[in-house]
DNA sequence: ATGTCTTTGTGAACGCGTGCACAAAGATGG
DNA sequence: CCATCTTTGTGCACGCGTTCACAAAGACAT
């Protein structure tokens, strides 16, 4: 999951939950390659099938967008795409700054999947100077000192940060300051903004390390490769008379 | 939260929940920081707000692992660092395969934060035969052909997707059957795996459209652009019997 | 030792999310 | 028009995760 929005007590946007709002646009794909197949009709618990949930949840999800589905026969595709596009704000284009075209930067200007739902690349800007002027992906880099002036003349409000971890609470507060309200973080820093921004992260090596968590778990408790000595030693590790540090359980 | 474990009951493994392990590399990487700085300890307080999170949160997370704190004083920071790093399994080496060496599967090669912190970049696999040999951030690609064998002879368990997304459920088969049993997917698709399998997925346009959707409230109910009605459908908003508006995605 | 002050560790309450299970809605066929 | 069959929409219960609030643990000064 590289997920997260700044905290807020799990605002309830309008009535509908946060977690159904994170799978829309998984139904919306499930749907898209149906409405493909020219399919006119599915049923709770195909497309759940298919977007990999539970029918139960899905329905209930749906439920919450209003009761497009009919009993016995199943959601209209075309319409259920509709609903939910609209819903996520997919009726209207989007336009997109890109913060720091490094490898990551780069890839993600290159990426198809971004302009192929609403979202479009409005500009990609970096401090380089030797940048300036080069095109990525078709679309020429642009030095930072213009970053206030591009979201301004585009109207942009959605910010992608690929700088280095260093730069990116800079990085932010100017985007934030020059207007743009939500924001897509690709760097490993837990990034502060004002009230009413939205920031979400993307954080691979939250991702790898997670996986190498349940990894270590399956490799069986008692194999621990490990011989290595404490790097330092607790300080605290004599807890007087009830003794204790957990056995830091090697098993 | 680009997340997403493969359904599995929340197992809570090994009594360490599984939103606790989610927040372990970030504290890791506070703690860190830390370290660098030479901080000998710091409190939970302290320590909660470079993770941006709640204090009695981390604690309580903490309180999983076992009590390694001091009262009136805080947390030994190297300690906890290692308590930390062995509780991801960070103590040990592990080997990565990326598979699908285009835009986003070569900036992953570059990415230096990859191998530091125990993930090292055992190889790179792509099934374009003019790929082959061809190095890529000092690593030559390799032909899919090679992919059983690699991952055998290294020992891998854990394999990066960013293929296109067609190809990756075969992929993803092949890596499971070759041994992998974690598996992080950037394809915009959703895996099916095996039992004993994690597969945990980045999707970058997910994020985006649950940007949209947020931005889309703020933007103020009334100002969308969209001819629809109200955003929020109480519930009645039932779909005329004449309706179906077809309304073809524009995107 | 004793008292004070800081900070941990956790009991308890609460809210969100999930999934079961079923009544009701509506299609379909006779 | 009625019976049957399919599938939705949701009431309900349960468990996880979050947060508050505080007793107790321990450092530190006297
Ligand atoms: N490469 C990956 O696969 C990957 C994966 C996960 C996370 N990340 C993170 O994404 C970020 C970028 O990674 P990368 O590999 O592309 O790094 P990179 O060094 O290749 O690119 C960084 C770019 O940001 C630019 N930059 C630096 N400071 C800037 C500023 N103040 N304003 C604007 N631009 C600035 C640099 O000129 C450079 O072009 C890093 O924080 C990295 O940790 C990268
Ligand atoms: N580029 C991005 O920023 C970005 C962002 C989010 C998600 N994604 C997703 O990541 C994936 C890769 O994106 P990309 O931009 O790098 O695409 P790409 O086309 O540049 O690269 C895909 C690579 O995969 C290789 N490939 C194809 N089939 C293969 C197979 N069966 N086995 C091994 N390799 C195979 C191709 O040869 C190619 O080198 C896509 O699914 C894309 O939707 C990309």
């Amino acid at each position: 999951m590289a997920t997260g929005r700044t905290h807020r007590p799990a605002t309830r946007s309008r009535g509908i939950p946060e977690a159904t709002v994170a799978r829309l646009p998984l139904y919306l794909r499930a749907l898209t390659a149906l409405s493909e197949r020219s399919v006119p009709t599915v049923s709770s618990e195909e497309l759940a099938a298919a977007a990999g949930v539970n029918s139960a949840k899905l329905r209930k999800d749906f439920s919450y967008l209003g009761s497009y589905g009919t009993r016995g026969v199943g959601y209209d595709v075309e319409y259920l795409v509709y609903q939910i596009s609209r819903e996520l704000g997919l009726t209207q284009d989007w336009p997109v700054v890109i913060v720091g075209i490094g490898n990551l930067g780069a890839a993600l200007a290159n990426y198809g999947g971004f302009a192929s739902r609403g979202f479009r690349v409005a500009a990609l800007i970096d401090a380089d100077p030797a940048m300036a002027g080069k095109p990525v992906a078709g679309i020429p880099v642009q030095h930072s000192d213009q970053l206030e002036k591009i979201i301004e003349d585009n109207g942009v409000s959605i910010g992608v940060i690929a700088t280095p971890a260093g730069a990116a609470q800079p990085v932010c507060d100017r985007l934030v300051a020059a207007g743009i309200t939500s924001i897509l973080n690709f760097a490993p820093t837990v990034l502060s903004v004002p009230d009413g921004v939205d920031v979400r992260k993307v954080d691979l090596s939250i991702e790898l390390q997670i996986l190498a968590f349940h990894e270590q778990r399956k490799a069986g408790e008692g194999a621990a490769a490990d011989a290595g000595a404490v790097p330092l030693a607790p300080k605290a590790s004599r807890k007087g008379p009830d003794g204790d540090v957990p056995a830091v359980m090697p098993a």
